[in-house]
RNA sequence: GCGCUCGUAGCUCAGCGGAUAGAGCAACGGACUUCUAAUCCGUCGGUCGCAGGUUCGAAUCCUGCCGGGCGCGCCA
């Protein structure tokens, strides 16, 4: 049994009660959980459902809680339900049911942990958005690995998601490439506003290599060349770092063709006609403030260029026409102040700003050697690059210590510990279960330990200690993937990962728990069952890691 | 000044309004004739920044204060 399904019994059986005892059943929410008590002695699993209705239906929680106990008890699988405190009910479930788990897990197989909680989302998710002016850097690479598990966890829990990267070609930022490139070329000092780094050497050599009449042309034609050709080659090389990573974009946007179809004036337009607009010093305003922001925007300087400003509402314009109705947008804590204004925007296009627009801010990453943070990459001179990253600890680490802490906890992510063999890094802790699931296995299949067809499965032999924690750990992860995806928050996964990895390591070290006879010993029921449980371990672990983008190794 | 955010064990961090607040590290002490010891077990360790409020119940929600980080342009 499942905590869901437990927790459907719990409600069914709640309603039940309303029933005979003609309470307002509209009292009842939609759904409800269990919770895994900590204490062993509060029972497998525990309800508050008795403590939160208790005021709603007129009735003593405890009274409730009695009533609901006794429906509860009379359920197939549960053995007992206690009423303790001021109305938890404790229950435990028949040994037979909680081991069950093991088998619907390795039946399930990938899809365990799906779910269909957002089921109808259609999610817009955008990350990372560097413009091609240098290599993705450690902000950027936060972000890659996070957002990217996000994706993937919000795709498990039923949502439609489109992952995007907004960059733009065009700009004073870009020009200042350009004109770095033109003169490392030329054998000269970067300019003073100019990129330094290894990387603009790189890239200038390879547009002369591509274009070897570059320097010979004009200056104009000779910074467009640098310009267009150094975009092309740094976006490939972007593109190509974050493939290695394992994130892929379904959409790459660039702004210029927002400018090009004439969408930042659609958007002051929609803007105006819902009110929001005015102009003032010669310039076109969105009156932000009316929904909170600080000071309103212009939308169109007084020369007649567009803001930046102008260009996100186009954006967030052209992501709702597609159908999205949640834009999801990942930022560095530098850009927090962008929550205002945009949330702001939102509301001034028509839209619910708490529904429609979501700003999730992510803080700093350091990555430290030593015990101090490294400043300078090899590379790009002034910041460190994802390339950094992944040389220093490789994809996996990289990805699993980014994914592991919640966004809006600054990080410092240690390299020794990171790259560390040892049960303090966890990256390792739990892959090394899915190697040992892996070699299990293998073992098993060596001594003639099989796991037979589903029907024979005796799962009332999983009653252990380490076996009933175990099931206990992999019965929380659907829903805490379902958590982690209404949250937004992936680190959920990881720790869930780590809490299961701790059950499995303790189950594989009691002599109790073997899966392969000993010596001579002849094959049990018990091996049969728990090389189930070992292969339900596996196939959680594998998912899991697998939302997190981190690989689920055979052998270590 | 205004806004956002964080404050939990010596350190790094978990913690869904629920019961006696948890992990890892560090310190100390144990377990390999054993399916991989990259593992496991034990001991030590807390004013959940402070003060109010809401609630049957607050680390969690609200308000104020203190402390750290960040941001506040007709920049991109």
């Amino acid at each position: 049994m499942t905590p869901a399904k437990l927790a459907s019994t719990v409600l069914s059986a709640a309603r039940a009660v309303f029933e005979t005892r003609g309470l307002d059943v509209s009292a009842l929410p939609a759904t409800t959980a269990v919770e895994r008590p900590r204490s062993p002695e509060h029972g497998d699993y525990a309800s508050t459902l008795a403590l939160q209705l208790g005021k709603k239906a007129g009735v003593p929680p405890r009274e409730l809680a009695a009533a609901l106990a006794e429906e509860l008890g009379r359920q197939p699988g549960i053995k007992s339900v206690e009423i303790a405190g001021p109305g938890f009910l404790n229950i435990r479930l028949e040994a037979a049911a909680a081991g069950l788990l093991a088998r619907d897990i390795v039946l399930a197989g990938t899809r365990f942990g799906h779910t269909d909680t957002l089921a109808g989302e259609r999610i817009n998710l955008e990350f990372v958005s560097a413009n091609p002016t240098g290599p993705v850097h450690i902000g950027g690479v936060r972000w890659a690995a996070v957002g990217d598990a996000l994706s993937r966890v919000l795709r498990a829990a039923g949502a439609t998601v489109g992952t995007e990267y907004y960059f733009n070609d065009a700009g004073s930022q870009i020009d200042r490439f350009a004109r770095s490139l033109y003169a490392s070329a030329k054998g000269e000092p970067a300019p003073e506003d100019g990129y330094g780094g290894a990387y603009i050497a790189e890239i200038a050599t390879a547009v002369v290599a591509e274009a070897p009449d570059v320097l010979k042309l004009g200056e104009p034609e000779a910074l467009a060349t640098f310009h267009r050709v150094g975009v092309e080659l740094m976006f490939a090389e972007i593109k190509q770092s974050l493939t290695e990573f394992g994130v892929e974009f379904d959409t790459y946007f660039n702004e210029k063709d927002l400018h090009d179809r004439g969408e930042l004036q659609e958007a002051l337009d929609r803007l105006r006609e819902q009110g929001h607009i005015f102009e003032a010093d010669g310039a076109t305003w969105l009156r932000t403030t009316e929904f909170g922001d600080d000071k309103d925007r212009v939308l169109r300087k007084s020369d007649g260029d567009w803001t930046y400003f102008a260009a996100d509402c186009a954006y967030y314009l052209d992501k709702r026409k597609r159908g999205f109705d949640r834009v999801v947008i990942m930022l560095g804590a530098d850009h927090h102040g962008y929550i205002g204004r945009m949330k702001a925007m939102s509301a001034c296009f028509g839209d619910d700003p708490a529904q429609n627009l979501e700003i999730l801010i992510g803080q700093l990453v350091n990555l430290v050697r030593d015990g101090e943070p490294m400043r300078m990459s090899k590379r790009a001179g002034t910041v460190i690059t994802l390339e950094d990253f992944v040389d220093a600890l490789g994809v996996d680490a990289t990805r699993y210590a980014l994914a592991r802490y919640s966004s809006d906890s600054p990080i410092d992510i240690d390299i020794e510990l990171w790259t560390s063999a040892s049960r303090e890094n966890p990256v390792y802790y739990v892959q090394y279960v899915a190697a040992r699931t892996f070699n299990i296995a293998l073992n098993a299949a060596d001594s003639g330990v099989t796991r037979g067809v589903p029907g024979d499965f005796r799962a009332e032999l999983l009653s252990g200690e380490h076996e009933n924690d175990l099931l206990k750990a992999l019965g929380e992860y659907p829903d805490t993937v379902a958590r982690a995806a209404q949250l937004r928050e992936p680190h959920h996964v990881a720790r869930l990962l780590e809490k299961i990895a701790g059950a499995y390591h303790r189950f594989y070290d009691d002599p109790a728990c073997r899966v392969t006879p000993k010596g001579d010993e002849p094959v049990t029921e018990g091996h049969r069952a728990r090389l189930w449980l070992n292969d339900a371990t596996r196939t959680v672990i594998a998912n899991g890691l697998g939302l997190l983008g981190v690989s689920a190794p055979e052998r270590m």
